[in-house]
DNA sequence: GAGATTGGATAGTTTTGCTATCCAGTATTA
DNA sequence: TAATACTGGATAGCAAAACTATCCAATCTC
């Protein structure tokens, strides 16, 4: 097909997907003249993953980069490539040396600390966060949320078991990337419904200064 | 305390809380003088509500005020009030006729379905997101995710009862836009714990193309 | 009284992610 | 076959967002 086939298909303008592969993140066409090349349809998978994660999930180019890179060239280790991958998901968190909120959390909760995984800074970070805000951070707290976690993470990771590397990065990015607006939805959701259905009395009219 | 007090107590630079002050995020402090004014402690509160929100929350200032306008005048239904300020978190969707996705899904999970309501059309969009991507979105997924949500969303709203309405809209916001990463980052490290643990096997080494 | 600081205004900068224009060389079609 | 439309590719322009820098006159501090 193509460029105005591919920008027609995809819902993408065709200035945009100049701008993509002038970008690197989609392959040139395989020139079959002067001024035409031939787009296939790993094409629009390409260009339908980049939408999917720069477009619905509002990931920066540069992310989106780094996922296809890590898709086209797996590192050797499987895990690390899984965990290199989901890294480039938000939230963009700075290394540092130690994380010790999160290992403390990490081994109460019984997982892995690894402090080269995104994730734990992710957590460190976060729990900084809400310490700084005021709000409450204790054992207590960490369980609601990692016991929640732990049974939803048990049902998602089950198929990667039986997939290639390449198939299980796109799985593990999208899934992460995708269906975690699902939960945030529900979450808020379930709030709102505690709320309107009288479970929870809402709060006072309001202390006017 | 002067303007350079309040930016070496809070940790924003002069010029940004002056930039703050122009953008009506931060109100003007109190003139003591014509070239002096004074910033109390309910300013530093401000600057470090707006610096979780923007700073790591990566919130655009847009949202931030209008959450800061909420607090200042809570509209009159209290429900209202915490849906307007917990909808200014991302993610941001346009409004649409019908969310028809999203109202099946939320009556299977026995939620309340209002469309007014910003986290019905993030769920919405979501859903369909999962759809284009090719992704499982069946009931049996869908309770996956509501099951762990309804169970945490219980403990998070319970103290929202003795709140005043204030208090009710701050707690509501930090707490979904300071608790979500904390939750996001367990389900990844659950994933991954799950891998280095061997409780899953890795993927296939690859299919080279 | 001298230098530093203040509030306030205005203008400039950087980054990101596109769009728009241009061009010469095909394709298409009348 | 001649006009037209469309290609790939290069280059330049643009708009939004979030600061950052400079300037100024007033005024505070030592």
């Amino acid at each position: 097909m193509r460029i105005s086939e591919l920008s027609t298909r995809s819902g993408v303008p065709v200035a945009t997907l100049k701008f993509y592969i002038r970008e690197g993140l989609l392959p040139r066409g395989e020139a079959v003249s002067a001024t035409n090349a031939e787009y296939g349809e790993e094409h629009l998978a390409r260009v339908r993953l980049i939408a999917a994660l720069a477009d619905v999930r509002g990931l920066p180019l540069s992310r989106v980069r780094e996922i296809l890179a890590l898709i086209d060239e797996p590192a050797p280790d499987p895990v690390e490539t899984l965990g290199r991958a989901v890294g480039a998901l938000p939230p963009y968190v700075e290394e540092a040396d130690d994380y010790p909120r999160a290992r403390e959390a990490i081994e109460h909760a019984g997982l892995t600390y690894e402090p080269r995984f995104a994730a734990v800074r992710q957590l460190d970070s976060a729990i900084r966060a809400i310490e700084d805000a005021g709000l409450r951070w204790d054992p207590s707290v960490l369980s609601r949320y990692a016991d929640a976690m732990r049974a939803v993470a048990g049902e998602e990771v089950a198929p990667i078991a039986e997939m290639t590397l390449q198939d299980a990065v796109v799985y593990a990015v999208l899934g992460t990337a995708l269906y975690e607006p699902v939960m945030l939805a529900l979450r808020r959701l379930a709030h709102h419904h505690l709320l309107v259905s009288g479970a929870v009395p809402p709060p006072t009219e309001s202390a006017a200064d």
